[in-house]
RNA sequence: GGCGAGGUAGCUCAAUCGGCAGAGCAACGGACUCAUAAGCCGUGGGUUGAGGGUUCAAGUCCCUCCCUCGCCA
């Protein structure tokens, strides 16, 4: 770790505008994105986390047709959605935006220019299924029929739900639009393809040079996959109306494929955020210096997209974005440093799931729960190694015993005992004894063994560390009992109290970026003016493609900073309020009921 | 079918290069009273999915199989 603030982008995956966020989604890449983020702010870092709704692809377009309503309105309402859940739960987005923006289809095409000029891009006739009716070519998801394997009559273009098979959509028996019934036919169509065949190389180097510290479960999915069956060019354009229009002449009727043009909304939403800033090259410290770090927290379905496509493309682009963008000669974009994508949440047992309403949906939880319960417990189980199981006995039990009794009642007991004793003051400290510098030490040390937990994305392990420091220092105030040895000797308690609530102001930093909205509480009740954090606010932000609503982050006058900070002796503070709620194991049993 | 991840105490998970299988929760016992009946001390709890192999030594390495999950075809 050096002084010289790093610049890290965390780039946080995109969530489809078609569904609620349950709370996979949140344990899956949202969460430890904003963990990973508040500790970098405050280690005084310059950090960038971005994001937006991902306002194209089939999933909105399929609600679209179900709902008559036009795609532009589905992406608009669960955009709102996010934005509210976003901003309840602290997930402290620099920018979150949408992929429906006039900067993102610049951008976009952009980059899809850069690798046709840069020799990328090839040509290729295929055939689709085209609807006479409807006048245009079916996505897979919209074509059902007979499936040539096992010979179910309601398979769907893309698989049979009879036998589980992947079909060939264009092999499917007796096929039928799915909006109509009409009979489509393959009709030939010209598509432009990514050439990952000749790209890979890159990839594999690109992936080969990061081997020390990716997850394994990142690398096998990526080198491995591409060692046992090498990369193919892959189609980035489709005949549909609704998206990026792939800017060439006589295709205007296309659009870049999703897989494709969503990865480049962490460049475009970079570029958003620096113009919204008012510094509209400031996104150049990001990615046109190879010395920043870009971390992309992902899901593990998405692992290929980030690990393997997303990085041939910027590769694949070379100068040549700079050169059409801005004028910017012999600058490469900056390829991902990690890609810390986390498996999945089940839910009581079961593989959760939106459709089903098999899931805990956030904003749901947040109107009965606070959102620092649901961060604690999401983090402390968090699926970082391997699939992780939501269970209300253990939220409510993990909530109660280690979040309330072990760190919000050790704050509370000190605060109160405190503030009743020397009168909402601090007390002045006599001389440390080895007890008490020890106690001290250990919590300084956190500073780094937390850190570098974080440091390396190992957020439960991290969260885990901070418990442990907060139980010893309960241990200590169990051993040293200042409550008997007010009674005898009020200058000895007074030092065990100050060096308890020294501990505390400590343990509030190393505890912020896991929950902040008790950190930040609990920083005023120790009666400091600035606030460890900055705001987050809703910002509408208008242009030639319309308005979309922006969450942003405003980080100016904050006081938090990752390292010991002495406190002042003799200071006024609060009298505390408990920092947490404790719950009714009750709710477990009623929160089960509501499942499904 | 190809690639991959995972299977460890009742539950949730650790275990660096192969070196006496550990935590938290739950259960049980104890002392304490500042605190949200929280916190602290102590006890019990294991055929590491199954079988085989390598080794002085295997949760860890090799082989076969079983189960769960993901991506791809």
């Amino acid at each position: 770790m050096t002084d010289k603030p790093e610049y890290i982008l965390a780039a946080v995956a995109w969530p489809y505008s078609s569904s609620e966020i349950h709370v996979g989604n949140i344990t899956g890449s949202y969460l430890p994105a904003d963990i990973f983020t508040r500790y970098h702010r405050l280690k005084g870092n310059h950090v960038l986390m971005v994001s937006g709704s991902d306002a194209h692809g089939t999933p909105i377009t399929v609600k679209s047709d179900a709902e008559g309503i036009p795609p532009v309105d589905v992406y608009k309402r669960y955009h709102a959605g996010f934005l509210e859940l976003f901003q309840k739960l602290g997930l402290s987005y620099d920018l979150f935006t949408s992929t429906h923006t006039e900067n993102h289809t610049k951008v976009a095409q952009t980059i899809f220019l850069a690798l046709k000029e840069n020799g990328y891009l090839y040509t290729e006739t295929q055939s689709q299924w085209f609807s006479e009716t409807e006048g245009r070519f079916l996505p897979d998801r919209y074509v059902e029929g007979t499936c040539y394997i096992c010979g179910y009559e309601d398979a769907r273009g893309d698989q049979c739900d009879n036998c589980g098979s992947l079909l060939d959509a264009n092999e499917l028996l007796n096929p039928r639009s799915k909006t109509d019934g009409s009979t489509p036919t393959l009709k030939e169509t010209e598509h432009f393809f990514l050439d990952l065949g000749k790209l890979e190389p890159h990839v594999v180097e690109f992936l080969e040079e990061r081997e020390d510290y990716i997850r394994s479960n990142v690398l096998r999915q990526s080198l491995g996959q591409i060692k046992a069956n090498p990369l193919h060019g892959r189609p980035i354009t489709r005949d549909l109306d609704w998206g990026i229009p792939v800017p060439v002449e006589g295709w205007e009727d296309k659009c870049l494929y999703v897989w494709f043009e969503a990865v480049i909304g962490y460049l475009s939403a970079s570029i958003e955020w620096s113009a919204l800033s008012g510094d509209k090259d400031a996104w150049h410290n990001w990615w046109y210096n190879p010395d920043a770090r870009g971390y992309y927290f992902i899901g593990k379905d998405n692992i290929p997209f980030h690990a393997v496509m997303w990085p041939a493309e910027l590769y694949g682009v070379g100068e040549w974005f700079g050169k059409l963008y801005d004028n910017t000669e012999g600058k490469k974009l900056t390829l991902p440093y990690d890609v810390p994508a986390n498996e999945f949440m089940n839910m009581q047992d079961q593989k959760l799931s939106g459709s089903r309403g098999w899931a805990v949906w956030g904003l749901d939880f947040l109107t009965r729960y606070q959102p620092d319960a649901l961060r604690f417990y999401l983090t402390i189980n968090m699926p970082e190694t391997k699939d992780s199981n939501w269970d209300w006995d253990e939220f409510v039990t993990r909530n109660n015993t280690q979040l309330v009794g072990t760190w919000g009642n050790l704050a509370n007991r000190v605060l109160s005992f405190a503030h009743k004793h020397w009168e909402g003051h601090i007390p002045t400290p006599g001389e440390l004894t080895a007890e008490d510098k020890a106690i001290l030490k250990t919590v300084e040390e956190g500073f780094e063994g937390v850190g570098d937990l974080l440091e390396t994305v190992r957020l439960r392990a991290a969260l885990l560390a901070a418990l442990e420091l907060a139980s010893e220092v309960n241990k200590y105030l169990d051993e040293m009992a200042p409550w008997s040895a007010v009674k005898v000797d009020k200058e000895r308690a007074g030092t065990i109290v100050f060096t308890a609530l020294q501990c505390i102001d400590y343990l509030k930093v190393i505890f912020a970026p896991f929950v902040p909205h008790s950190c930040e509480q609990l920083h005023t009740y120790f009666g400091y003016d600035t606030p460890l954090f900055g705001n987050q606010y809703t910002q509408p932000v208008s242009d030639a493609q319309g308005e979309h609503i922006a969450l942003r982050y405003q980080p100016e006058e904050t006081g938090g900073k990752w390292v010991p900070q002495r406190l002042e002796a003799g200071k006024a503070f609060q009298k505390p309020s408990p920092l947490y709620e404790k719950l009714d194991p009750k709710v477990a049993e009623e929160e089960r009921a509501r499942l499904g």
